[in-house]
DNA sequence: TGGGGTTAT
DNA sequence: ATAACCC
């Protein structure tokens, strides 16, 4: 299968010069091990065909912890180590420790079956996120000192560039060290090693990196996780997964393919959720393969051109996304479902319990949220998972306040959420809710640069570029005027 | 299906 | 404001 053809100039990264400090050390001066030659000045690195003197070559880790919410309530508690414990949310087991995987008990399995597939499991309630989320930036934390650039993925996946720091090690190495190089766990696909090849040498000090991740993780935190190091994102977490419990496994180009047919149906390619999935299986596309070879022009016109070349893309194993690092988070939010509201005093003493929390967090943080937004989901029977919002701008003086303890900043807040909710819930007629939801974002630092001065200015959360480096277009929010 | 998150449109 | 994606 050829893989679609590409300008190849998404990112150029200086391998070459490596390759060439660490084969001059080389022990007999062998010609080393350059990937097959394209015609027309063309190197085929990684499943893609970059310019000759050029590497788009990457080191990314993906690193995944075990049972993440389990494992946070075993180091809570040692006394439930070793025995079957599941975490519950709501009727759900949300996830659950590898005892109880043993005894046939799956992650977001209903509590009813985890009981009776395996009557001594032990659970625990877990709807409080709190504990997990600190222990998550811990982990982000602990992971930043080794390379800045981390990408978190929900509270228990990051994603760490290594390029760099994989660069100054081989930097430092010794020609005589060369040759004793070895990986650090598994090696995906049994693949051979050669030693005279620099990408496989810079995947092999990923892998080394990788270790010394999961030990401090271990060491300094009690956690256990997998890791997966590869040229890129897609390729990273698709190998991260392959060795499980605690262990890690590295990816060698010449055996991306293996790894990405691997897989029996395109919805287990990260970027192809649910409703792509749906469509793709009404265009007869199931298997990576069916992606493939499936026709672009047509693919374009069914799902546009952004999505359709994207995933396209993936199904090559070829994913150029940068590990963006998420720093601090962009906003806080707080959820409850039910079975039933259906009053608007219900509502507001809910509404009420959610923003409280949320003050306590943001006021943590340190930042301001400068927006608020009221989430709600009815109930229907079918149109399950839609959820509608409304949001409008936090003022000024209540902004102001958000920091000051004795002050009482609820009550404006909770004034402002009820009107969102009367906005979107006519309280008139009959009304029934499942799910509320108070979600507080566009956090901004403190503001102690003042408007006219040089600092305000300079002050990058004063500008109006986002964090992208893209301006951004303010959506008109709803304004306290508009009710 | 929970209780979160992100980016793109 | 919603829709898609991720965990």
């Amino acid at each position: 299968v050829e893989p679609a053809e590409e300008a190849g100039g998404d990112e150029e990264e200086d391998a070459v010069q490596a390759m060439e400090r660490v084969e001059a050390g080389e022990t007999g001066g062998s010609p080393g091990a350059p990937g097959p030659e394209e015609p027309g000045g063309l190197t085929w690195v990684h499943g893609q065909v970059v310019p000759e003197g050029s590497s788009s070559s990457r080191v990314i880790v993906h690193v995944d912890l075990d049972c993440f919410y389990a494992q946070v309530e075993m180091i809570s508690n040692p006394e439930l180590k070793g025995k079957p414990l599941g975490v519950q949310q709501k009727y759900l087991v949300v996830t659950c420790n590898y005892e109880a995987r043993k005894l046939g008990v799956k992650k977001l399995m209903n509590v009813r079956d985890a009981k009776e597939k395996c009557p001594q499991l032990v659970l625990v309630n877990g709807e409080d996120l709190t504990r997990y989320r600190e222990m998550s930036y811990k982990v982000t934390e602990l992971l930043e000192e080794f390379s800045p650039v981390v990408e978190r993925l929900g509270f228990d996946e990051n994603f760490v560039d290594l390029t760099e720091m994989v660069e100054k090690r081989l930097q430092q190495l010794q020609s005589d060290e060369l040759s004793a190089l070895t990986v650090s766990g598994h090696v995906y696909n049994n693949q051979y090693i050669n030693l005279h090849d620099i990408v496989h040498i810079r995947l092999l000090v990923g892998s080394q990196i990788a270790a010394e991740m999961r030990e401090a993780m271990y060491n300094q935190l009690g956690l256990t996780g997998c890791a997966g190091v590869a040229s890129n994102k897609l390729l990273a977490k698709l190998v991260s997964g392959v060795f499980k419990p605690n262990q890690q496994t590295v990816l060698l180009p010449e055996s991306s393919q293996v790894l990405i047919q691997s897989l029996s149906h395109v919805k287990e390619m990260p970027g192809i959720g649910y409703k792509t999935a749906k469509r793709l299986e009404a265009l007869g596309i199931s298997s990576v393969l069916d992606l493939q070879t499936f026709s672009p022009k047509i693919l374009e016109k069914e799902l546009g051109i952004s999505v359709a070349q994207r995933i396209q893309k993936l199904s090559f194993g070829e994913d150029n996304s940068p590990v963006t690092p998420s720093g601090p988070p962009q906003s806080f939010s707080e959820e409850d479902s039910f079975k039933k509201c259906s009053s608007e005093v219900e509502a507001k003493s809910k509404i009420e319990e959610l923003l409280a929390s949320l003050l306590n967090r943001v006021c943590q943080d340190g930042r301001k949220p400068h927006t608020i937004r009221l989430i709600i989901r009815r109930y229907s029977s079918e149109n399950h998972c839609s959820r509608e919002s409304r949001q409008c701008p936090i003022p000024s003086h209540v902004i102001q306040k958000l920091g000051t303890g004795n002050c009482d900043v609820m009550t404006p807040m909770v004034d402002i959420l009820m009107k969102l909710f009367r906005n979107m819930v006519n309280v008139k007629m009959p009304f029934h809710l499942t799910l509320l939801s108070v979600c507080l974002c566009n956090l901004k630092a403190l503001n102690t640069a003042k408007k006219g001065t040089i600092d305000y200015y300079l002050t990058p959360s004063l500008s109006t570029t986002s964090r992208s480096g893209k301006r951004s277009f303010k959506m008109k929010d709803t304004h306290m005027e508009d009710f």
